[in-house]
RNA sequence: GCCCGGAUGGCGGAAUUGGUAGACGCGCUGGUCUCAAAAACCAGUUCCUUCGGGAGUGCCGGUUCGAUCCCGGCUCCGGGUACCA
């Protein structure tokens, strides 16, 4: 073999490792340069190609900028707590931290094949506690800090209680759920635990009653995805919605940071805007409603204050704990009812179904404030607990959800703002001048909005209110894998651990299910109680707590006395470049946008942005193939034939098909069953079937890069995924057309060796043609990578391989700029000629080949011609010419008159350097 | 349902700012070399065609001298939807 890539491969794999040629430290004489890969959860499937596709193309971009003199800091590590991992143990016995072990080695040997240029001592993984430590201090700090609404920051909890003690809290304005006004006396007199309830509203780590999916016959808490349909995924069983008392973070406090430094992100429009949505920002008011016959006021968030004339009932929530109040007797069974049903609905479902209406009323009737009518009030699960109050002023002319409502039940619908046809349907667009509504009629939109406002206000109403959809983040879990929290409880209030008693490490438990009594876990876990016998938390930390800090601890990864020292964070400051998936796009992305503005806020870290420019690798499917067995016989057809037989399609693993074609000896060994099967094969091959699915073992369509790395080495697969498609798109894998890429890095072996497969090259002069090739080559190389466009730089070489081929170049003047122009992206070939041309230094140190475009210059250029906006022919003309003279070269030119048909052109369309337009 | 993407030859894709649609690669067809095969190399390859040309970037319509690109309306596919990671 020419090319031995397994060899060179696992040379250079070994002296990079054995050089620490990718370590890095701080050296402040050259720009700091961190790239980060979202790091993986390491499952128990191993890697499978779609993995790193983001990970090699962080690699290309973080080889080429050590080669543009950038000091890259470029590490990895695992996201290493989570639910497959327990759920495994549940089944099993096995401990979570045995297989996740070794599911890391797995991950780390096939990493390391695929040749990266991670500074593995930097590595760490969240269930480790000296990494952990970290995330239980940055909550006890969350639950020692609160927000100040007044300038947007977070500040200890002490500074709080020493305003409490001496003015109560009427000057502060927080983030939080302390809506009673206290002073400094009454603050005094409380108890402990009336003091310590009180701080738990302003705490940015707080506990609070949610809705969880709750599993009586499981005895636990389900995630979302273990719940289908309203039954638990395993075992079928009922799943309702509880409430839980449950800790919860205080993101909702940064709203308007997070929506703010978006602006100076440079992310994607669309991952912004999901951002913004999320979020959720709405201008409107909140307005209180009077009950008929009752002290209850209701109250309500509208966007919509100018329709208020246009309210002819209020929905509640099933779950707002009004209802009970707002009951008559008549309509108690029928309430009761509804919330039973309503509870085994989950969230998504409550909001996607709309076609599906469903409500009932309470027998209660409220006043609209403005048309004193007495409105009925319903309860109905379109409207949910957890967004604005958890009920609503129901204007059906312009909600569409309302519209439906009113529809349904055959309440009135009364038009407000002119402009749609409310017979029809709702008019929801914010436009068109008010109607039916006294005081604001004829006002248009927003300065009915206005008016109305000013209104409410006057009569004490309500006021103007800012509403985010963006919720506090329920941060603890009923699992055991997980971070624990450092908390215990006395008389039921909790309190933080000491900074110096962490880690607060996991304690061991002999089986990993929920107790008897459906208690977490941990509830099982012997002496489980703080050093002066509190109990502590049986519940845990969720998945994305480990990752929302994890980009800091990589400047520092090993220190022990801080997240990060102030000098690492200095100099490192943030993620210049992030690679992952759209997945994340507003899950982790949001949590660790709002842990890094904690954290800031304290003074540990320089950026309160942790990503600055962010790059979404689009998803790998698999590409499945499929055999056709004729039903109930042991015989196969080929694609073509199936046609005929009546057949069952059978999935059949993509690794024993090539192009498509059947290996049909590898089948017969693959499964028992078909070792002595029979085929109907056409021109002599058995072709078989494909679909794009998503990439599982049950559809037999996973490849792993390691059979990829075997038969064509590390480079080729590195090339390939490149060369697939844009990064950001998603698509299939498709193991047809890897040929491509790896005859290309023969290809360009060849060029530096002879016919004896011994280098040779030569000293000579480059000539201009050759010069060109390689500058044209340098700065279309340049440009993809710095706009992430891998795909097309790897044609470049492409086309650079072959041009240099057919000038049978070997001088040294252009082949050396071209090895390192190729290691950012196959580094073990590049290393091997950069040595076998005579260097003892490695090629990932040297400097990026400098463009110059004196011999980019072009003499003359191929205009296409075209008439009526249809290209008809071309025509060399000088790159000097002006558009004078091209317009008449043009003209004169044979072949315009059959074009013009005798006419005289309308007008004449020239862009330099680049196309004429005739218009006849 | 809602939010965000995507759709271009037989296949993956290219066209960077509204300016030659199909670069590069796979596959396929034919050829050279060979006893033969593999490899390598060369040529062709969007579709239709009366060989003049015509049509063509998911569908329907619009703006423009000119639209894969911009605008309006759809269809289908992917991601997210707050306890998968």
């Amino acid at each position: 073999m020419d090319y031995n890539f397994s060899e060179i491969e696992t040379r250079w794999q070994k002296y990079w490792q054995e050089n620490k040629t990718y370590h890095v430290n701080i050296d402040k004489s050259k720009p700091k340069f961190y790239v980060l890969d979202m790091f993986p959860y390491p499952s128990g499937a191993g890697l499978h190609v779609g993995h790193p596709l983001g990970y090699i193309a962080s690699d290309i971009y973080s080889r080429f900028k050590t080669l543009t003199g950038f000091n890259v800091l470029h590490p990895m590590g695992y996201d290493a707590f989570g639910l497959p991992a327990e759920q495994y143990a549940i089944q099993t016995g096995q401990h979570p931290a045995i297989t996740t072990e070794n599911n890391i080695k797995r991950y780390r040997e096939q990493l390391d094949k695929i040749g990266f240029s991670y500074d593995w001592s930097r590595e760490f993984r969240t269930s480790n506690p000296d990494y952990y430590k970290w995330t239980q201090w940055a909550i006890i700090q969350m639950f020692n800090h609160w927000f100040n609404n007044k300038n947007q920051k977070a500040e200890p909890i002490e500074a709080l209680i020493s305003e409490f003690e001496k003015n109560g809290n009427k000057n502060i304005d927080a983030a939080g759920n302390q809506e009673e006004i206290f002073t400094a006396e009454q603050w005094k007199g409380m108890t402990e635990k009336e003091q310590q309830t009180i701080l738990l509203n302003y705490r940015l780590a707080y506990r609070a009653n949610t809705t969880v999916n709750w599993c009586p016959e499981l005895g636990t808490v389900l995630a979302n995805d273990e719940v289908k349909d309203g039954v638990s995924v395993r075992g079928g069983y009922t799943v309702i919605q509880k409430n839980m008392l449950q800790w919860l973070l205080r993101i909702t406090a940064y709203a308007e940071r997070l929506l703010n430094g978006l602006d100076t992100l440079n992310w994607t429009d669309s991952l912004k805007e999901m951002q913004r949505n999320w979020i959720g920002k709405s201008e409107g008011a909140k307005v209180f409603f009077d009950v008929k016959d009752s002290d209850i006021k209701l109250e309500v968030f509208t966007t919509r204050p100018d329709t208020i004339y246009g309210a002819t009932f209020m929905v509640l929530a099933p779950e707002s704990e009004l209802v009970t109040e707002l009951t008559t007797k008549e309509q108690k069974e029928k309430i009761q009812e509804y919330i039973e049903i309503s509870a085994k609905r989950t969230e998504r479902e409550r909001i996607s179904e709309v076609k599906n209406v469903t409500g009932c009323f309470t027998g209660s009737y409220a006043i609209n404030p403005f048309t004193n009518q007495e409105i009925p009030v319903w309860i109905a699960d379109y409207v949910l607990a957890g967004y604005g109050t958890g009920v609503i002023m129901a204007v059906p002319a312009h909600d569409s959800r309302d519209y439906a409502f009113a529809k349904h039940f055959i309440l009135p619908i009364v038009e407000v703002v002119s402009g749609g046809d409310i017979l029809k349907e709702s008019y929801d667009a914010k436009s068109g001048k008010l109607v039916n509504s006294e005081l604001i009629n004829g006002l248009d939109v927003v300065d009915a909005q206005k008016k109305i406002l000013e209104i409410i206000n006057q009569r004490n109403l309500g006021e103007s209110k800012i509403n985010y959809r963006l919720r506090d983040a329920i941060f603890s879990r009923q699992r055991y894998w997980g971070e624990p929290f450092p908390f215990y409880y006395k008389d039921d209030i909790p309190y933080a651990l000491n900074i110096n008693e962490l880690p607060l490490a996991l304690p061991e438990i002999d089986i990993y299910k929920p107790t008897e009594d459906g208690d977490p876990p941990l509830g099982r876990a012997e002496n489980w109680v703080s050093s002066e016998g509190y109990p502590f938390e049986l519940s845990t930390m969720p998945g994305f707590a480990g990752s929302s800090a994890y980009n800091l601890r990589y400047m520092d990864p090993k220190n022990n006395e801080a997240l990060v020292s102030k000098e690492a964070n200095e100099y490192w400051q943030d993620v210049d470049l992030y690679v992952g998936g759209t997945e994340h796009a507003v899950g982790h992305l949001i949590y660790s946008r709002f842990w890094n503005k904690f954290l800031f806020d304290l003074g540990y870290i320089v950026k309160d942005e942790p990503f600055k420019k962010l790059i979404n690798q689009g998803m790998i499917q698999g590409r499945s193939n499929f055999v056709y067995r004729i039903k109930n016989t042991n015989k196969f057809v080929s694609l073509a034939l199936k046609e005929k037989y009546e057949v069952t399609d059978i999935h059949v693993d993509v690794n024993i098909v090539h192009n498509d074609i059947l290996d049909i000896e590898a089948f017969k060994k693959w499964n028992p069953d078909y070792k002595n099967a029979e085929f109907e094969l056409e021109d002599g091959k058995y072709k078989c079937g494909y679909a794009v699915e998503k990439m599982s073992k049950s559809m037999y369509n996973v490849v792993n890069p390691d059979s990829i790395i075997e038969q064509y080495g590390a480079d080729t697969l590195r090339l390939y995924e490149m060369f697939l498609g844009p990064i950001e798109q998603a698509k299939p894998w498709d193991t047809n057309g890897i040929e491509g890429v790896h005859k290309f890095l023969r290809k360009f072996w060849k060029l530096y060796h002879n016919n004896e497969n011994n280098i040779e090259i030569s000293d000579d002069k480059a000539s201009d043609e050759e010069l060109k090739v390689l500058h044209k080559t340098i700065k279309k190389v340049q440009e993809d990578i710095e706009r992430f466009s891998f795909n097309t730089s790897i044609s470049a070489f492409m086309i650079c391989v072959n041009e240099l081929n057919g000038l049978k170049c070997d001088k040294r003047e252009i082949l050396e700029p071209l090895t390192i122009l190729l290691s950012p992206f196959a580094p073990h070939i590049a290393e091997e000629i950069w040595m076998l041309m005579g260097h003892n230094q490695t090629v990932t140190k040297q400097t990026f080949p400098k463009l110059n475009e004196k011999y980019l210059k072009e003499d003359s250029i191929l205009y296409p011609v075209s008439f009526n906006g249809k290209k008809r022919f071309e025509i060399k003309i000088s790159a000097e010419a002006s558009n004078q003279e091209i317009e008449k070269l043009v003209l004169e030119n044979e072949n315009s008159a059959k074009w013009l048909e005798g006419k005289s052109p309308k007008k004449i369309i020239i862009v330099p350097k680049r196309m004429v337009n005739v218009v006849v």
